[in-house]
DNA sequence: AACTCGGGGCA
DNA sequence: TGCCCAGAGTT
């Protein structure tokens, strides 16, 4: 296993090649970045953003998507994935907004985690990215990145990734750790063919060093 | 722990 | 074309 310190220097250099790394989806107010959050699950931001204007123009607060009838929502969003399950996610999430929180995009993972739609990766990017509150979100990029580095456990689930990474971690560097991962994964330590030849990293990597000797 | 939803990205 | 995913909820 990586050390904390091996750990902090990987994510340098990582930020040495992505030093701009950052979430790509858009959106004006706390709520509509909310909503951004929860259509990306398992699409890309791309798909996201190119129909986010149209949605937000038509539902601005969690009152008016509160009152959404749920088949209009739908095919404003049919173009992504799981876009069924997700139109019932917004609408039952405004709706829990505006009963529980005030109409008010609440600020703790615990409460966001209990929105309709919102499981721990997606609290923690809001947490991270609309409030700035510390928050290491774990997706698979950074589940692969982080297991093949060894920074964490190979048999460890979502939730040990992420109290390893924390402990290991600097609080300062959590929210540029899992956007430079996130960069890592999908261009450089790619799920199918990771560019192990020419990377940085290989020096500190054990599956990457393993990869390069068989092939 | 395994299953479902579903179009996108990539071989 | 076919296969695997930039998750979350349910059982």
């Amino acid at each position: 296993m990586l050390s904390a310190e091996e750990c902090l220097k990987a994510i340098e250099i990582m930020g040495e090649s992505f030093p701009d790394a950052h979430s790509s989806l858009t959106a004006d107010t706390d709520f509509h970045f909310l909503l951004a959050v929860i259509m990306s699950a398992q699409t890309t931001d791309k798909a996201v953003n190119l129909l986010t204007p149209k949605l937000f123009e038509t539902y601005k607060t969690p009152y008016e998507l509160a009152k959404a009838d749920i088949t209009d929502v739908m095919s404003l969003i049919k173009t992504i994935g799981l876009y069924r399950n997700k139109a019932k996610y917004l609408v039952a999430c405004a709706q829990k907004i505006v009963s529980d929180f005030a109409g008010i995009v609440p600020q703790t993972r615990k409460e966001l985690m209990s929105l309709p739609g919102v499981g721990r990766k997606t609290a923690d990017v809001v947490l991270a990215e609309c409030f700035g509150i510390p928050a290491l979100a774990v997706d698979t990029h950074v589940t692969r990145v982080s297991k093949r580095l060894r920074m964490v456990a190979q048999s460890a689930d979502v939730l040990k990734i992420e109290r390893t990474l924390m402990k290991k971690l600097p609080e300062s560097v959590w929210i540029d750790a899992h956007f430079r991962m996130i960069y890592w994964g999908r261009y450089q330590c790619t799920a199918r063919s990771p560019k192990c030849e020419t990377c940085p990293l290989l020096g500190i990597c054990a599956e990457g060093k393993q990869r390069v000797k068989t092939n």
